[in-house]
RNA sequence: CGGGACGUAGCGCAGCCUGGUAGCGCACUUGCUUGGGGUGCAAGGGGUCGCGAGUUCAAAUCUCGCCGUCCCGACCA
C-alpha cells in the first residue's frame, strides 16, 4: 500500500491562519532561542569556523566533502565526527523542531546510553544483534553494552510501571546518542558508529490503539521533514523477520544514499526494494518439440544461463534459474540460547533474466538467514552436479511445512526441500532449465505440470523499467537515504518482557506496541544532499546555523563597516540568527565562504551604501535583488518566514 | 569477512621505482599592497615522513609485522 505524503501545513491551511501559526512559531522560537542560544548575532572574526578550500582525500560524497569544508564537522576515527559551531548549530535546529512537533504527541525522557547486558538478554537480542552492537565489561567483569535502539529499556518502564488500561496510550520519546559497530562506516555523516536519533514508542491497548499512534507519527514526521525543508518519499518498507506487521520509511531521493526505492511517477506509488513488487511483460514462450515432454538436450560445458542461451538461441528468459539455499532457522541465539541453527534446504526457481531477492524469501520461508548451498548439498538434493541443476526430480515439501522449523514434522524423506516458485513463472510453458545430470539440459519444461513445487510467490527483485503494480507504467529504482522509519512492534517487546496491564474487565493483557526513529544528522546530511552545488550548499532557514550572513564587503570602509553593523543588529532585534562577517578579508574571500557554509540569505553591504542600498542575495537561486537600508529588517524578516518551517 | 588503494606540515599533493638526512600549492605569522567573487610582493614559522622491528656506513625510500583511513562487495536487528 503508498500513503502519499501529505501537503505540507503551510500549504493547506487558510493564509490568515498561516500567518498566525507563524506568528506563534516564532514567539516560540524567540522563546527557545533566548533560552539555549544567548546570542543571535555573532561575528565572523570571533567565532571559529575553519573553511577548507579543497575537501579531504578521504570525503566522496557531496554532503561529507561539504560538511567539512564548511567547517561544521572533523573526523576523529571510522564513522565518529565532531560537530563544530556550525554543525552543532544546525543539529541543535533541527533538535529543536523534531521536540517541538513530538511534545504535541508524546512526552520525552531521556534513557541511558549505557546498558547491563540483562535487558538485552530479556529480548533475545544480546545474541541476536552480534557484532553491530558495541559491548564492554565494567571493572567487576560485568557485561554492558552501548545503546544500538531502546526497545527494552522503555518496554522495562513500561512493565514496571504500567498497570491499568487507564495508563494508555502512551507514546514516549527521547532524544539520544545511538552506538552502532558498523562493519563499514562510509559517507561522512550517513553512515557512522555514533549518532544521534529521536526514537519514540507507543503503548497501546488494542490494534486500534496502535493505528492511531501509529498514525499520529506519520503526520508529525510529515511535518517535522516538511519544516527542515525536505523533498522526502514515504515508502512502504519491510517490516524484518522479526515481526511486525507494518512499517514505512521516510526517504530522501539522493544518489549517495544506501536504499533503493522503486516509484511510479505516473501513480505515485513506492517502496523499498525488498518490499516492491512490478508487473511483467509478457513474453512469448517457446513452442513444444516432440511429444512436448522434457527432451533432454546436450549442452557441453555450458552451466551459465547466459552460455546456455547463447548455446541454444533462445533468450535467457525462455530458462528456468535454480538458486538452491540452505536456510537457517530463527531465534536460535533466544535467550536460553536454545538449540543450534537448523537449517533447511530451499531451493527457488525463477526467470532465467530474474534475481531473487533475499530478503523476500526469508520473510516467506521464516528464516532468519540463508546461505547458498554448498557442492555435497547441492548433490544430495538435486543429485545432481552445479551448474546443470533443474526442477525435475526433486523430493518437494508440502505447502504445510512452509516455513516449519520444528524438525520433528519435517518429512521423513530427508531429500525433501522447501521449493519455491516465482510468480513470474505462472502460466509459462515450454522452458528450459538444468536436467540435474552434468553437460544436459531439459527442453520443454513447464512449471506444474513437468514439476512439484511448494509455493509460487513472489520473491525477485523489481528491475527498472517494469510496470508499475498499481498503474502499468515504467517503474523507476533511485537510491535513497532513510531519515525516518515508523514501525508497528507489535506485542514483540511486550510479550518477551513481560509488560502486562488490566484491561476493563480486570484481564491481564500485553500492551501492543510501536517504534518510530528519526536519524538527527541523516536529516542534515539529506538537506546538503538535496541542495548543493559546487561552491556549497544551502540550508532551509529552520535548520541553517543561521538566517542571514551580513558581509561588510570592505571593513576599511567605515561607513560600510558601521552599516553592515547596524543591519545585523537590527535583524537580531527581530528574532534572526545573524553571522556578522566583520572580517578583514577582500569580498571574493567572503562571498566565497558564504556561499560555502549553507546560510540561505546573504545581505552584501558595499558601495551602494551611498544611495541606502544593500544587495540581498538567496542562497538557493543566487538571485540579487536591492534592498533599501531603510526595509532590510522587515525585508528578511519576511523572507526568512516564507521559508521557515 | 573477501577484494583494492592510501598513510610525507592544518588541507591538497610531489619525492619512494634507482637509499645520501624532505619539497610544492593553499592555509598560517609579520610588513607593505589591494578592496565586488579565493589581490600582489617580500620575509618567516611549522613535519616523530602512521607505528615497530630488520637490512645498510646511511632508510620517507628496501624487507617484515602491526595500526589507521577510504573505496568495491558481503552485512545492515
Amino acid at each position: 500500500m503508498y500513503i502519499s505524503p501529505p501537503k505540507s501545513p503551510r500549504l493547506s491551511v487558510p493564509s490568515r491562519q498561516s500567518a498566525l501559526w507563524h506568528h506563534l512559531q516564532s514567539s516560540i522560537r524567540l522563546l527557545t532561542g533566548s533560552l539555549t542560544m544567548l546570542r543571535t548575532m555573532h561575528r565572523w572574526s570571533e567565532v571559529f569556523i575553519p573553511t577548507l578550500r579543497e575537501a579531504p582525500a578521504d570525503a566522496e560524497v557531496a554532503s561529507h566533502k561539504l560538511l567539512v569544508r564548511a567547517g561544521y564537522i572533523r573526523q576523529l576515527g571510522a564513522g565518529i565526527y565532531s560537530f563544530l559551531f556550525l554543525g552543532n548549530r544546525a543539529s541543535q535546529k533541527i533538535i529543536r523542531i523534531v521536540r517541538e512537533e513530538m511534545d504535541k504527541i508524546g512526552q520525552e525522557f531521556y534513557l541511558p546510553a549505557l546498558n547491563p547486558r540483562d535487558i538485552w538478554e530479556e529480548s533475545g537480542r544480546w545474541a541476536v544483534i552480534g557484532e553491530s552492537m558495541f559491548r564492554l565489561k565494567d571493572r567487576k567483569g560485568a557485561d554492558l553494552c552501548l545503546g544500538f535502539t531502546h526497545e527494552e529499556i522503555m518496554t522495562d518502564i513500561a512493565r514496571k510501571e504500567l498497570r491499568s488500561y487507564k495508563q494508555l496510550p502512551q507514546i514516549w520519546y527521547q532524544i539520544q546518542t545511538k552506538f552502532r559497530d558498523e562493519p563499514r562506516p562510509k559517507s561522512g555523516l550517513l553512515r557512522v558508529r555514533q549518532f544521534t536519533m529521536k526514537d519514540a514508542y507507543s503503548f497501546d491497548m488494542d490494534a486500534a490503539g496502535l493505528d492511531v499512534s501509529y498514525q499520529k507519527h506519520y503526520e508529525t514526521y510529515c511535518r517535522i521533514f516538511d519544516r527542515c525543508g525536505l523533498k522526502y518519499v514515504v515508502i512502504d518498507a519491510h517490516s524484518g523477520a522479526m515481526g511486525g506487521t507494518k512499517s514505512q520509511e521516510f526517504m530522501v531521493r539522493t544518489p549517495a544514499g544506501e536504499d533503493q526505492v522503486v516509484s511510479c511517477e505516473a501513480c505515485g506509488y513506492a517502496a523499498n526494494m525488498e518490499k516492491a513488487t512490478s508487473k511483467v511483460a509478457p513474453v512469448e514462450d517457446l513452442q513444444p518439440e516432440g511429444d512436448g515432454k522434457p527432451l533432454l538436450i546436450h549442452t557441453p560445458g555450458k552451466g551459465a544461463i547466459a552460455d546456455v542461451a547463447a548455446f541454444l538461441g533462445i533468450a535467457a528468459e525462455q530458462d528456468i534459474k535454480t538458486v538452491a539455499y540452505m536456510a537457517q532457522s530463527p531465534g536460535a541465539a533466544g535467550k536460553t540460547g536454545a538449540g543450534k541453527t537448523l537449517e533447511q534446504p530451499v531451493i527457488v526457481f525463477l526467470r532465467g533474466d530474474h534475481s531473487v531477492n533475499e530478503t523476500k524469501l526469508l520473510t516467506l520461508v521464516k528464516a532468519a538467514n540463508v546461505r547458498p548451498m554448498q557442492a555435497e548439498e547441492v548433490e544430495k538434493y538435486f543429485q545432481g552436479p552445479g551448474g546443470f541443476i533443474g526442477p525435475i526430480g526433486l523430493a518437494v515439501r508440502p505447502k504445510e511445512l512452509l516455513g516449519e522449523w520444528d524438525a520433528k514434522k519435517w518429512p521423513a524423506d530427508d531429500r525433501a526441500a522447501t521449493v519455491v516458485l516465482d510468480e513470474g513463472l505462472l502460466g509459462r510453458v515450454n522452458m528450459i532449465c538444468g536436467a540435474n545430470k552434468l553437460d544436459y539440459h531439459l527442453k520443454n519444461v513447464t512449471p506444474g505440470k513437468d514439476f512439484e513445487y511448494t509455493i509460487a510467490a513472489d520473491i525477485r527483485s523489481v528491475n527498472a523499467g517494469e510496470g508499475c503494480p498499481q498503474c502499468g507504467a515504467a517503474l523507476g529504482i533511485d537510491t535513497a537515504v532513510e531519515i525516518g522509519h515508523i514501525f508497528k512492534l507489535g506485542y514483540k517487546y511486550s510479550e518477551s518482557m513481560g509488560a502486562r496491564v488490566l484491561d476493563r474487565n480486570g484481564k491481564e493483557v500485553a500492551p501492543i506496541m510501536g517504534s518510530y526513529g528519526i536519524g538527527i544528522e541523516r536529516i542534515l546530511t539529506a538537506a546538503i544532499e538535496q541542495s548543493n552545488d559546487a561552491n556549497g550548499f544551502w540550508l532551509a532557514p529552520s535548520i541553517a546555523p543561521f538566517d542571514v550572513v551580513v558581509v561588510s564587503t570592505n571593513s576599511g570602509d567605515e561607513k560600510i563597516r558601521t552599516v553592515a553593523e547596524d543591519i545585523a543588529k537590527g535583524l537580531e532585534g527581530a528574532g534572526l540568527d545573524v553571522l556578522l562577517d566583520d572580517r578583514d578579508e577582500r569580498p571574493g574571500v567572503k562571498f566565497k565562504d558564504a556561499d560555502l557554509i549553507g546560510i540561505p540569505f546573504r545581505i552584501n553591504v558595499g558601495k551602494k551604501v551611498t544611495e541606502d542600498l544593500v544587495e540581498v542575495v538567496r542562497r538557493s537561486t543566487l538571485a540579487r535583488e536591492d534592498v533599501k537600508i531603510s526595509a532590510i529588517t522587515e525585508h528578511l524578516s519576511a523572507l526568512v518566514r516564507e521559508n521557515a518551517g
